[in-house]
DNA sequence: AGCACGCCGACT
DNA sequence: GTCGGCGTGCTC
């Protein structure tokens, strides 16, 4: 047997003096002497729990889990849970016979929890450094980070990187004040619009969680009813965060809630604020001294202090899905916080996601609405210009735009500005009937059908690859299929020409413009950067039906029903004379839904079909992309849930310098495939952890050299 | 990723 | 008998 079994209690003496010097060297140089023994025995240890388990801040799945480290005396008082510390990790320098450990590299961790006794059989290393006293992984957000890694399959290192912003001394040195008195509760203002508006926010104020999905009406004031049921929350003597996908709706919120109480109340965490700001208005609120937070996605781990109401807002809005590992969604982690911390929810859209939808249709959240009165009274008229009008539309074929949007222009910039919604460039056209419209879908698994080529040669599906070679529509039953492409970027431009004593502005990707004023001007901007017009747009033009519908994506109908309807609750009602045409097929089902205003009926017919043909979110989908030889191992070893249905593997595109938001798009030139794997609603956790273990197994055995594969739950753009 | 351990062949 | 090749596995 080992005469060193690391269980005996830090006994051996002799070489304890010197060795406690030497860590007290290291700890003060920060860099370890070459040959220094940091053992169970070698040092003075913390006399209460000794112990201290730590997530090293490595992404990797094989090491998510805690590593246990002895405590040095010097360290006792500051190696709290929730610190940040760093520590030797790595196999370097081991002599386990002579009972020493040396090298290793210094890596920052955690320090989650400190206890008696480790269960590790070896010599543990000494934590190498407290890196602050400052708890800022507390035991609430830990527990939110390990939910979140759990459900998308990722670790938990990766998940803290996300919600703890990195340090920055001189803002955790300044001072935090005290938390001001919370305000009084808010008169239900504008909420009264809505059934149970004043309900919900009286419920906030009495100190209960109800949870909700909010269809905001038309018109700008729902940043500030979103103020108000933080003020409710506030005035329960709770805290209150609130998610936004941008910084401009960050910033309408902002200076909401100054208007309604002032300064001092709350925190804005936006990305763009620069490392320093950022990190003093987190500890701000980590301190507790600042009840409420609003923000862009970073913001959903915000670790307010009792926290009493998460809201969200758009959650359409792609903003809302991170772009690091795991890609966790707005939405989902607010879900979660929800549950965990029992608080309420409130999801809010002028539209509404099938997500949104299917939250209400299982009773998790109640619907928050107005009636159809007041949805009428405060939306625009519709129009719509199809097909068969645009063909018996002389002027459409010659100035190529319909006769109606040139009339309603023209009316319209006699009162205000006009807004004209254009395309971005780059939407790849799907295939559809070429008589009905109806998407091409695979006849074995529903998803999308691609040309192979863009020859147009064979008919593929894009999940599981089987080829299609006698399509017919099953709607209408035509044989044709066609890919709409339009280009109506310049068509706005030949409208400016048209009118060439108004005012021609335009925002968007690189130049958004925030407000216009409301003198007769027209308004070009592409989808999600309208400006805001003083009073209202007169009316609005949305030109792009045809590229918002036709890209290959499960979401294409509701995401062209959500920035229609983005862009039209711009305008004023139509008792003010507010009109909006849109250029598309009014048989379409987000054509009929922005002309009855009607979003959630859509949301719930789109969910129901969804349901019907296995779709998400009503299964629950995973992609795992790699090299072949990769993804098929994978799957292989992965103990999936029996209902587990695997699509695929297709191969994917290779990724060319162009096109960045593809799902896993592979390393510049490797060929990679993709496989989908869907099971129902219930077995959701079970998939994520099969396919974490699968891919944890995989790298531990494969170590270093393996190649690498992804796997993302929730995939977006799929189709 | 990085580094030590260990089981093999070539050398003094 | 001993040095060092790289394949394998672990990191408290």
């Amino acid at each position: 047997m080992s005469s060193d079994n690391g269980q005996r209690s830090g006994g051996a003496q002799g070489a304890v003096p010197e060795q406690l010097a030497l860590i007290r060297e290291a700890v003060r140089k920060n860099k370890a002497p070459k040959a220094k023994p940091r053992t169970w025995r070698g040092a003075a240890l913390a006399k209460e729990l000794p112990v201290a388990r730590v997530l090293v801040d490595k992404g990797v799945l094989h090491l998510d889990r805690y590593f246990d480290y002895a405590v040095p005396e010097e360290l006792d008082a500051a190696a709290q849970p929730g610190v940040r510390v760093r520590v030797r990790f790595g196999a370097g320098g081991r002599n386990v016979r002579e009972g020493r450990r040396e090298g290793g590299s210094l890596i920052d961790g955690f320090l989650v929890e400190r206890v008696a006794e480790s269960d590790y059989a070896g010599p543990l290393a000494a934590l190498a450094q407290v890196v602050s006293p400052e708890p800022v992984l507390g035991p609430e957000l830990l527990g939110l980070a390990r939910a979140v890694a759990d459900r998308y399959a990722g670790s938990l290192a990766d998940v803290l990187q996300l919600a703890v912003p990195p340090r920055h001394g001189r803002a955790e040195a300044r001072k935090t004040g005290d938390p001001p008195p919370p305000p009084a509760a808010p008169d239900p203002g504008s909420w009264r619009r809505y059934g149970r508006g004043a309900d919900f926010l009286s419920a906030l104020a009495s100190g209960g969680a109800p949870r909700a999905v909010w269809t905001a009406l038309p018109g700008p004031q729902w940043a500030e009813e979103i103020a108000r049921a933080v003020q409710a929350t506030l005035a329960s003597g709770r805290g209150a965060l609130v998610v936004l996908p941008a910084g401009r709706p960050v910033a309408r919120v902002d200076s909401a809630l100054r208007e309604l109480f002032g300064e001092g109340q709350h925190a804005v965490l936006t990305a763009d604020a620069g490392p320093e700001r950022r990190y003093r208005e987190w500890l701000a609120v980590r301190r507790g001294a600042v009840r409420a937070v609003v923000g862009t996605r970073a913001a959903m781990f915000a670790p307010v202090r009792d926290l009493g109401l998460v809201v969200v807002w758009d959650d359409g809005d792609a903003s809302h899905s991170d772009d690091r590992a795991p890609f966790p969604h707005v939405r989902e982690v607010l879900e979660l916080r929800s549950t965990r911390d029992k608080c309420a929810f409130l999801l809010g859209s002028w539209s509404c996601t099938v997500e949104a939808a299917q939250l209400v249709e299982s009773g998790w959240a109640a619907p928050l609405v107005a009636d159809r009165e007041q949805v009428r009274a405060t939306a625009p008229l519709v129009r719509t210009v199809g097909d068969a009008e645009l063909a018996r539309d002389e002027a459409a074929r010659a100035a190529r735009l319909p006769s109606l949007a040139w009339q309603v222009a023209r009316e319209g910039l006699r009162h205000g500005p006009v807004l004209v919604q254009v395309p971005r460039r780059g939407y790849v056209p799907r295939l559809a009937c070429a008589r009905c419209r109806e998407p091409a879908r695979c006849r074995w698994c529903a998803g999308p059908l691609q040309a192979r080529d863009a020859g147009g040669g064979a008919l593929c599906c894009g999940w599981c690859g089987r080829e299609e070679g006698a399509w017919h529509c099953p709607e209408c039953g035509g044989f044709r299929l066609r890919a709409q492409v339009v280009g109506a970027r310049r068509t706005a431009e030949e409208l400016g020409r048209a009118f060439p004593a108004v005012p021609v502005r335009t925002s968007g990707r690189e130049q958004v413009l925030d407000t216009v004023s409301g003198a007769p001007a027209l308004v070009v901007s592409t989808p999600g950067a309208e400006p805001v017009a003083e009073g209202g747009y007169a009316a609005a033009l949305l030109l792009d039906g045809w590229a918002m519908l036709g890209r290959p994506d499960l979401r294409a109908g509701e995401d062209a029903l959500r920035r229609w309807i983005g862009a039209a609750a711009l305008v004023r009602d139509q008792g003010a004379g507010g009109t909006v045409v849109v250029v598309a097929e009014p048989t379409l089902r987000p054509v009929q839904a922005l002309v009855r205003w009607d979003p959630v009926g859509h949301a719930v017919r789109e969910l129901a079909e969804r349901a019907e043909l296995g779709f998400p979110p009503v299964s629950r989908m995973a992609a795992v992309s790699g090299t072949a030889e990769a993804v098929a191992e994978v799957l292989a070893d992965a103990e999936l849930p029996r209902d587990a249905e695997v699509l695929g593997p297709v191969p994917l595109p290779v990724t060319d310098a162009g096109r960045p938001r593809t799902v896993g798009a592979p390393p510049p030139g490797e060929r990679w495939e993709r496989a989908l794997v869907r099971v129902p609603p219930g077995s959701g956790a079970a998939l994520a952890a099969a396919l974490k273990s699968a891919v944890a197994a995989r790298m531990a055995r494969g170590g270093s050299g393996v190649e690498a594969v992804r796997v993302r739950i929730d995939p977006p753009d799929i189709g």
